[in-house]
DNA sequence: GAATCAACCCCCCGAAATGGGGATGGATAA
DNA sequence: TTATCCATCCCCATTTCGGGGGGTTGATTC
């Protein structure tokens, strides 16, 4: 059971070389090798590979867009990009449109063997600087550091009804309590969140991950 | 200049090795190792460590929910979480809450060390497992494959002020067009997102990520 | 030239939300 | 015991929304 690869990269060097060293590993399979994203996706179709290599510079379409359009059609599909430089702004964007993992081209023929077998068996093969900065990202969207606006545990449930769009009306049948006892909590919401209307508590609980 | 290092494991044996680990090498200087995280933000406050090593299983207050809160008072420390098991989700976990990275107690004493200086230069080490784990979550953030609505230009300016939480008459004012223009976008996009109120529109717009 | 669509505007009317007050009982802390 | 806080409920008045209709203009497409 060999992994099925395809690569695109514009560098006609880089394809033959990837060619000759998957050729002397039965394990590995290169179903094809293009210059151009510009049909990826029709290829893809055809091929089936189990993994995408990808350039990450590419002449017409380059490969962060064609990562998103092909990670769109092909959701499960695994694409590793393929860089010079460990670039962390434009892998990190790669990572963001659908990439799964990168490689460098200047890594050792092992490494780079070893590393696409992680993937078949469901890793993701990423640098430290790069995990920085995927890290980074993962932490900011924590609520850890967000303000701490001393809700009630009462109050939390009703702003979580209301980020769920109900009603006053609805938000005290859910909870089995008075219309006015939901204005009354909704009243002190607002105080505490310094805000005025529905929409402004719901953007702010959402956009600052509170509950 | 050696990278100065705290410990938090409850394991005898753990503390001992790596004590004595660290001890033959000169740009490492372990300045304590605890059994617990009880006094750990003190005990961080007055050592001064370059890096945290925190292990995942602790008896009292574990190293996951010990991590949020020594990030929270020492944002930049960068924690490093050890775990016998490549166990993902608590890992994962650890992550969110603010680490920056992990490293398996089976590693090679190479292996460990070459990671602490990747951290000390500014990486963050990663398995390829939880590196998966950590994509795969990054790219559901992402608007890609979120449902295309087709909202206008019109709609999507009218839209975005709603979620900043503006009335109908500042959204007229804001745009300088008219009250009844505003509603009347207003109405389409309700129509477009399949929804009858504003909270429902700004938390819809929120979650899938739409604008 | 007819059809379509985006952007703009108008009216009616009922429902929903908001801001201001005040009140009660119960639990908990000083 | 008094003071505080929370959860519950009430009234009045005003503003804002939402669903239903209607329309004109200009650009683009067929």
């Amino acid at each position: 059971m060999s992994i099925k690869l395809i690569l695109f990269d514009d560098s006609k060097h880089i394809r033959e070389s990837l060619s000759l060293l998957f050729s002397t590993y039965a394990n590995f399979d290169l179903a094809g090798s293009y210059e151009t994203t510009d049909r990826a996706e029709e290829l893809i179709a055809i091929a089936k590979p189990d993994v995408v290599l990808m350039d990450i510079d590419m002449p017409g379409r380059n490969g962060i867009d064609a990562v998103a359009d092909i990670h769109a059609k092909f959701p499960e599909l695994p694409i590793i990009m393929l860089t010079v430089f460990d670039d962390a702004d434009r892998v990190f964007n790669s990572l963001r449109n659908g990439a799964l993992g990168y490689l460098l081209k200047s890594s050792s023929p092992t490494k780079l063997l070893d590393a696409l077998l992680e993937i078949s068996e469901g890793g993701a093969p990423m640098s430290p600087s790069i995990a920085k900065k995927v890290m980074l990202h993962l932490q900011e969207e924590s609520p850890s550091k967000a303000g701490n606006y001393q809700l009630t545990v009462r109050e939390k449930e009703v702003l979580s009804s209301l980020v769920d769009g109900l009603s006053y009306k609805m938000i005290a049948d859910k909870l089995d309590i008075g219309f006015e006892t939901v204005r009354s909590h909704i009243k002190k919401i607002y105080e505490k969140l310094h805000v005025q209307t529905m929409t402004e508590a719901v953007s702010k609980t959402l956009r600052e991950r509170l509950l």
